[in-house]
DNA sequence: GATCGCCTCTAAACCGCTTTAGTAAAGCGG
DNA sequence: CCGCTTTACTAAAGCGGTTTAGAGGCGATC
């Protein structure tokens, strides 16, 4: 507790306090310029003793922008912050905060529902993670104008969109292990999010990428499971998989936090990876290089993808008018965690 | 574009629409009791129809509260979000804040500074990251009656502060390492953040571990970089460590990530793990769980951290006094990256 | 010496919502 | 039929800032 008075110092009282009307208060921090440079001073002398800081919410109010940048969350805080991808997009739209002074609200679901948590959001603009493109709460925005790019969605012509290509990476993780000889592949789906009813965008267009590299080479259809983000469910994945009849020789995982659990689960099992089992990522997180094997994996510009969405967003809240950008690139880092499986060689030799 | 008109739709716009005042458009949001049963669907229904949503700004200000806690965070967000550490403190910052409809702000140094940064940040309440109980944001926070909680910081009696068992936790580690036989330890040091420039609390605390064990068992003075929280920071750490004259055998990081980044060092640069070099972290990040070989870690509860911290500021928002909990309880989870270094072995032969 | 313009500074309106105090009408017991 | 409570609704006063329009003082200009 301290000893001053427990009420926020207003701007009226600074203004008594200096003497002056509330306008010369407002002036001495937005219009320096208007004001005398005694007055300046001591106006701005009196407000630092008093320790005044301008309410936050009275200033948004009247200015008409808060200062915040929005991040429309689709599932819970404790779900999406497990996946290590979160991580590294904040770090490309906090970049670009911080350098337009900006800071970030996180918004997820309350109560269920994600519009009646954007309607206690005091944001400029929102960033929507993964939300197609009619969401009701994208209506929302719209109808009170505030400027929304979406990251990992279906394309749209309301929008900016940022994406990655998610279809093209994943045809090219199925090619490499089909290069490799592995026929029977299994499949690790991304599970739907509480607003969409199927499936996302994002997986949607990756299960396409690796269906035209199976199609293309004449290879059985593959096994699918869906699993959460999660080493853990990636470890329930694998064990289902292993219980089925086709005993997959290599896996693809739309994520390499599921790739991550297949190995271990793989590896507690007896089996050893990739000699017994080969593992494909999506992603490519920091952590793909230092598992054990390193893990085989899409890379997508992540941080980059997240600095592009952010640097968009901003200057539609500057009124320009902005179009989506192509998608970003993808590619396979071939590491350890792939090769040609174990009946693939003794077939060969 | 929408065809509708850009301007947002204010509680005005409905209540002319309803034939009603803007009062019992409130009312049916905030207190539909108040209204009949007709007016009420009219007003609901009207207001849906036009895509109404109160200004959350106008809503802040005059119900003097605005749904958000805030996260002061001391250094960059890219830099601080490359650390797993702060995701799973999100998740049990993000769990408490959903189960109370709270979004969560974060709040970087903006312009340089935390105090500009605050300024802007329309929250209920602080939980603040690191900073030392008398750091100017804090006073500036008391000032004006903003509730505030303190996370790895010093004891303060301003303030609630949850912590963990930093130097018990640090002493058993270094202890573990110590009865393996290993006589020359480094330690790899946290770096000091933006506001504090010598040293954080945190990291202060867990050196005082070290010692006391170094000390009591007699050995020799570690040796001490500085690095930051990142896997290059630790391998850059791992050369200047190889550069001085004692060739530590086992390492004592500050964070997991140093220690990843000095096992992957030390590994291409032929020295095998724990063989050749122990290495122990701190924290235990999941992905601890993961590398190769399995990292020896000191075990703090982070998400627990989050979830409390989290709750005491609630409490605080609610007006409720709360006391700084005991620290939570650390502890050594033992796994492969350390072992009998090489030549204790030899020795012992 | 009146006129003009510039420099400082202020009163009052406004941003969009909540909430208090109060009014009009309806219900009701005596 | 009167007074009293209840119900349904509203006018207006904030919340704490910014901003517009304008007032007053003063030196320079003609």
């Amino acid at each position: 507790m301290t000893g001053t008075p427990v009420s926020r110092v207003t701007i009226a009282d600074v203004a008594i306090a200096a003497g002056v009307s509330k306008t010369a208060v407002s002036f001495a921090f937005n219009n320096p310029e208007n004001l005398g440079q005694a007055t300046l001073e001591r106006v701005l002398r009196v407000a630092r003793d008093l320790g005044y800081a301008p309410h936050p919410a009275a200033r948004a109010l009247s200015m008409r922008r808060s200062g915040t940048m929005g991040v429309l969350i689709p599932q819970r805080l404790s779900t999406v912050f497990a996946n290590p991808f979160l991580s590294e997009l904040m770090q490309g739209l906090g970049e670009q905060c911080e350098e337009h002074d900006l800071t970030l609200l996180l918004v997820p679901p309350l109560d269920g529902s994600l519009e009646s948590a954007i309607r206690q959001a005091s944001v400029d603009g929102f960033i929507s993670l993964g939300l197609s493109p009619d969401d009701k709460a994208l209506r929302l925005l719209d109808r009170n104008g505030i400027p929304t790019v979406l990251v990992d969605s279906d394309p749209s012509p309301e929008h900016p969109v940022v994406n990655v290509d998610d279809r093209g990476g994943a045809e090219e993780a199925a090619r490499h292990l089909l290069e490799l000889g592995h026929t029977q592949l299994a499949i690790i789906v991304l599970p739907p999010t509480r607003s969409q009813l199927e499936t996302t965008p994002t997986a949607a267009r990756r299960m396409a990428g690796y269906e035209a590299a199976i199609a293309g080479a004449g290879a059985p259809a593959p096994e699918c499971v869906t699993a959460g983000i999660s080493v853990e469910a990636g470890a329930r994945a694998f064990h289902q998989l292993r219980e089925g009849v086709r005993r997959p020789t290599a896996v693809l995982a739309m994520s390499d936090m599921a790739a991550i659990g297949v190995m271990s689960a793989a590896r507690a099992s007896g089996l050893r990876v990739p000699a017994d089992l080969s593992v494909v990522g999506f992603d490519d997180l920091p952590m793909a290089a230092w598992t054990y094997p390193p893990l085989t994996t899409v890379h997508q510009p992540i941080v980059e993808k997240g600095r592009l969405a952010a640097r968009l967003l901003i200057d539609r809240m500057n009124g320009r008018k902005v179009e989506s950008p192509q998608p970003l690139t993808t590619s396979l880092v071939v590491r350890g965690s792939t090769s040609k499986g174990k009946e693939v060689v003794s077939r060969q030799t």
